[in-house]
DNA sequence: TAGATTGTTAATCGATTAACAATC
DNA sequence: TAGATTGTTAATCGATTAACAATC
C-alpha cells in the first residue's frame, strides 16, 4: 500500500533514461561495475545526486566497489516498467507520426506501436513500417478489445482534444501528446506533453545573450 | 553590461512559448487585454507565477486592467529573439530530419532551415521541402560564409559528436541536438538536447503507479 | 467608491549539494 | 590497513506560492 505513496521527484525520473543509456554503453565495453564518481564525470552530474537517483530504483551499491552494471540496468528497467512490452496506438500519420512509427528506439523502452489511425482516406489502409493505418472510428472498439494502455497523439493541433477524448472512451490510461497544444483530461488519465518549443526558447535566449556579450566584448576591445 | 548578468530561470524560459501560443489564440478571438487570473485558469498555473514570468520579458501590466495582449506578444518575441529570423543548418536527413525540415511551426519562432547536409550519396542533391541536401564536407565553408548561428543534429547517435565538431569549426554558436546522446562542446557553445526518453520515463512510471493502484483497489473491493 | 488586478516582498517547498560516518 | 565509495543526514539553493500594499 505504501509503495505508491512515495512520490518520485520528476527530475529523477527524467534522468533515469540517461543513466540507462550510459550503462548500456559501459556494458558493451565489457565493464561489470561502475562508481558514481566515474559516472558523474562522464554525465556531468554530482555523485550524490546519481546515488540518490539510483537509490529510488531500489538498487544498492557496495562501498569501495560501486554498483554492478547489470543489476543497475535491470533495476532501472524494472522501476520504469521497461522490462515488459506496452502496446500503444498512434493517431495522426503525418510527418511526425510516420517518424515515430519508424523510430527504432522505442523497443528499448518496451514501447510498441501496434496500430496507427487517421481520418484521411488517402492513408487509411496503407502500411507504415510494420503497422497498418486504420480509420479513426475503429479506435474505441479496438483499443478496448486489445486493452491498449498508451495513446500517442501526432495530429494537427485542432484535432488533438477530440482524439484524446476518443482515446479515453477507448479506456486508454496514458496519453503522450505531441500536438503542442494544451489538452484537458480527467484526473485518472496520465498526460505527458512533448513539445520542442520550450527547448528552443532556452536555446534562443542563451544564444542571444552569448552573441550580445560577444558584440559587447568586441566593442570594448577597440 | 548588467543586462546579461541577470540570469533568467530556465523554467520561466520554458513556459514563455506556452504563453506566446495561448496569447496568439486570444488575439485571433479579437481580445485586447488579459489578466493573469484568467490565463492561470486556462493554463493551470498560479497567477503570481505568470506575473513573474511575464515581468522577466520587461512588460508591465496595469492594475485592475491586466496586460495588453499585443504588447505581451511583442515583449515575449523580442525577449526570446523570435522577432527576427535565424538561419539554421540541419545535418542528417533521415525520418526525423525530414520531419523537422517540413515542420511549419519553426516560422513562428523565427527559425529557418536554409540547408540540409548528409553523407549518404543517395540523398545528396535531392530537395526536401524547399531546401537542398548538400554533402557534409561543404558544411564548414558554407556555414562560415553564411554566418550560420544554429546547427540542428538529426543524425544517428554515432555521428552526433563528429557533426557537432564540424559545426563548431564552421563557427556555429548554438547546437540543437536531437540525437539522444551526450555530446561534448566547449563552454562558449550553447548546447540544447532534445530527447523523448525523459518524457516517456515519466509517462511509464506514472502509468505503472496508476495501474497498480487500480489493481489494488479491485482487490480491496472483492 | 469598491473591487479586481498588478508588482513585490516574505514564507514555503522541494531539489541539489555538502558533510560525514559506515564499510568493504 | 588505508583509501575509495556508499548511504544518509544536514545545509544550501532556487523556484514556487502566499500575503499584501499600491493602484486604476
Amino acid at each position: 500500500m505504501d509503495r505508491q505513496m512515495i512520490s518520485i521527484p520528476e527530475p529523477t525520473l527524467r534522468r533515469l533514461p540517461m543513466y540507462h543509456h550510459y550503462l548500456k554503453n559501459l556494458r558493451t565495453k565489457g565493464l561489470e561495475t561502475v562508481s558514481c564518481t566515474y559516472m558523474g564525470i562522464e554525465l556531468n552530474l554530482h555523485p550524490p545526486q546519481i546515488r540518490k537517483d539510483l537509490a529510488f530504483t531500489g538498487v544498492r551499491g557496495a562501498p569501495k566497489i560501486g554498483y554492478k552494471i547489470e543489476a543497475l540496468l535491470r533495476s532501472i528497467e524494472e522501476f520504469l516498467g521497461w522490462n515488459h512490452v506496452d502496446e500503444a496506438f498512434i493517431v495522426g500519420v503525418g510527418n511526425l507520426g510516420k517518424c515515430l512509427i519508424k523510430y527504432e528506439g522505442f523497443k528499448q523502452y518496451g514501447l510498441k506501436c501496434v496500430a496507427a489511425f487517421d481520418i484521411d482516406p488517402k492513408v487509411i489502409g496503407k502500411k507504415i513500417g510494420d503497422i497498418q493505418v486504420l480509420p479513426l472510428d475503429k479506435l474505441i472498439e479496438l483499443s478496448t478489445r486489445m486493452k491498449i494502455k498508451i495513446g500517442i497523439i501526432t495530429t494537427p493541433r485542432t484535432s488533438a482534444q477530440s482524439v484524446a477524448d476518443l482515446m479515453i472512451r477507448g479506456e486508454i490510461k496514458g496519453i503522450w501528446n505531441f500536438a503542442s497544444i494544451n489538452i484537458k483530461v480527467p484526473n485518472n488519465i496520465i498526460l505527458q506533453n512533448e513539445d520542442i518549443a520550450p527547448g528552443f526558447a532556452v536555446l534562443s535566449k542563451k544564444l542571444q545573450l552569448i552573441i550580445q556579450s560577444g558584440e559587447l566584448g568586441q566593442e570594448v576591445q577597440k
